[in-house]
RNA sequence: GCGUCGGUAGCAAAGCUUGGUUACGCGAUGGACUGCAAAUCCAUUUUACGGGGGUUCAAAUCUCUCCCGGCGCUCCA
């Protein structure tokens, strides 16, 4: 099946090609780690971590490279306030991204770059572009000179460079910078007193902030690369600024085949920020949502749209999830129960009209239709629309009274369904130890697991003796402790639920 | 102002490139199951596609126009 996937440049789904065959080079804009990861920096890279993740079960060597801007002004300001060294706050930040991803399940980049460790990368770049006279040396720093290729300009927003000059020509004077131009941007910052600083040809000073996306590019993958990705709002300057150092230090061009960006986090219909108060950190969705719920949420979304977030978004993410890691449970739990005898090996599906046989049809077509969603442009909510038609099917063959060799096979047949495509696609299953135990780490279940216990001995005993009024009262009364019980054919089942 | 993306049922959100069948989920209601629940399944809510023209046998989908909204044009994922 052909891939497709959604060009900013060219502004429209195209068919995947990369440069070497089989291989794919990818780079994502990382955060600059001067404060904890919002739930913008969630859904950029969980959209990412779904490509990464589907370009390599499509079969691709995927080299995955995101940066940390681990210098910049926020940084230094705060490092200033706190009066701590400015890679402090970065590392620290850095920290809090890296155990966010994990715990939303977040597969690892190959590589980490960081500004402070590609200082050379940069110099040797800028020196390049004084050199064929795309940039000159100002008062304060080095700037590259937009007017020296116009014919780059707006090739990703479509910006009108008149219209540009016209609309921002008043800020010029009043920055107070080296510019010769608004419309140029620093590749080197000379530094003021005190601040972190690395020795150049043009004095000590400090990269810019876009000049280090294109080293470090070039130093990974070389000239062109097959994808670069980013939130929507690096398009420009951003990424704009990237084609022009890169391109014109390099003279290759395109910089990159697929430029793919994800579209906002709102609140409110709002942009998130923090001057707003409408500001989520990771952390904070965390304090009361479980880390899949949040990306099951954020993946109910395409990732080129905006996302409008509430905490009912969260709710309804919860739902979802807990339907899938149910149906995942149970199957598991079929097959698990016969694990330590031979595996029972599932005859390869024979279509039909009828019982197993049909049901088995149903999940092959499934799969297929949600590889060809994600073929799409990666389009997870369809996705996830062929994962809850899957669900619904395997729910009600486990519960149709299957026999027991079918059963176990089915139910090994429904694991593998629900690990190819909800597990390694689009990462929403927890391990198999945790679907299966319930969540062991949480330590308000083991506070309230011997009071529970004890509770539901005693409903036990009123149920046998069909004491419904009493058996209904413990019920209430583990309700108020937050815990919901299930009936089941095995015993009762209990869940923290408030 | 310029650029760009969007407006789909109570909420939320796919489908639009390649025009003709159901999205999916939540909520609500009814039913099956249950001692009652929960979970699960079935059904209804569903004459959904911002307004108005045009093309067509046929438009959510193509086209024109108008209205409304987000985002970018300063640092941002």
């Amino acid at each position: 099946m052909v891939l497709r996937v959604h060009d900013t440049r060219r502004r429209k789904k195209v068919d995947f090609t990369t440069i070497e065959p089989g291989k794919v080079r990818m780079y994502v804009c990382g955060i600059t780690p001067y404060s904890p990861s919002h739930l913008g920096h969630a859904r950029c890279y969980v959209s990412f971590d779904i490509i990464h993740r589907w370009l390599e079960a499509k079969g691709y060597d995927v080299t995955y490279v995101q940066n940390f801007t681990d210098v910049d002004d926020k940084i230094i300001n705060i490092a200033n306030e706190e009066g701590i060294d400015f890679t402090e706050v970065a590392e620290r930040n850095i920290e809090d991204y890296f155990s966010a991803m994990d715990a939303m399940n977040v597969l690892r980049a190959d590589h980490y770059p960081r500004v402070t460790e590609t200082i050379d990368g940069i110099i040797s770049m800028v020196e390049i572009l004084l050199e064929k006279e795309h940039a000159y040396v100002g008062d304060d720093g080095v700037y590259f000179h937009v007017e020296s290729a116009p014919e780059k300009y707006g090739l990703l927003t479509g910006q009108n460079i008149e219209a540009v000059r016209a609309g921002a020509g008043g800020r010029v004077g009043g920055t107070g910078s080296g510019k010769r131009d608004h419309k140029d941007f620093a590749l080197w910052k000379l530094a003021k007193p005190g601040e972190p600083q690395w020795e150049s040809p043009w004095g000590a000073g400090r990269p810019g902030w876009h000049i280090e996306c294109s080293a470090m590019s070039l130093q990974f993958f070389g000239e062109q690369f097959d994808i670069h990705g980013g939130g929507e709002d690096l398009q420009f300057p951003h990424h704009e600024a990237e084609i022009f150092q890169s391109e014109c230090c390099t003279g290759t061009s395109p910089l990159v085949h697929h430029w793919m960006h994800n579209g906002f986090v709102n609140v409110d219909g709002e942009k998130m920020s923090k001057s707003l108060g409408n500001f989520w950190t990771i952390t904070d969705a965390l304090q009361n949502f479980e880390p899949l719920v949040l990306r099951h949420a954020l993946l109910n979304a395409h990732y080129r749209n905006p996302i409008d977030f509430s905490e009912q978004l969260l709710e309804d993410g919860k739902r979802s999830q807990a339907r899938l890691e149910d149906a995942y449970h149970d199957a598991l739990t079929v097959w698990d129960g016969v694990k330590h005898n031979q595996i029972v090996k599932l005859p390869r599906p024979e279509l039909g009209t009828e019982g197993l046989a049909h049901t088995l049809g149903m999940l092959e077509k499934l799969g297929e239709e949600c590889a060809m969603a994600m073929d799409d442009d990666f389009n997870t909510r369809e996705a996830l629309a062929k994962i809850n038609a899957a669900i619904r099917e395997i729910s009600k063959m486990l519960n149709s009274g299957l026999q027991d060799d079918d059963r176990v096979a089915f139910g090994y047949y429904a694991v593998e369904w629900l690990e190819e495509f909800a597990g390694k696609a689009l990462g929403l299953l927890p391990t198999r130890e945790k679907a299966l135990m319930g969540p062991p780490d949480d330590p308000r279940r083991t506070e309230l697991a011997p009071k529970v216990g004890e509770l539901l001995i005693k409903r036990a005993a009123a149920r046998e003796a069909k004491d419904w009024p009493a058996a209904d009262a413990i019920r209430d009364e583990l309700a108020a402790l937050g815990v919901t019980v299930q009936d089941t054919a095995d015993g009762p089942v209990w869940k923290i639920t408030d």
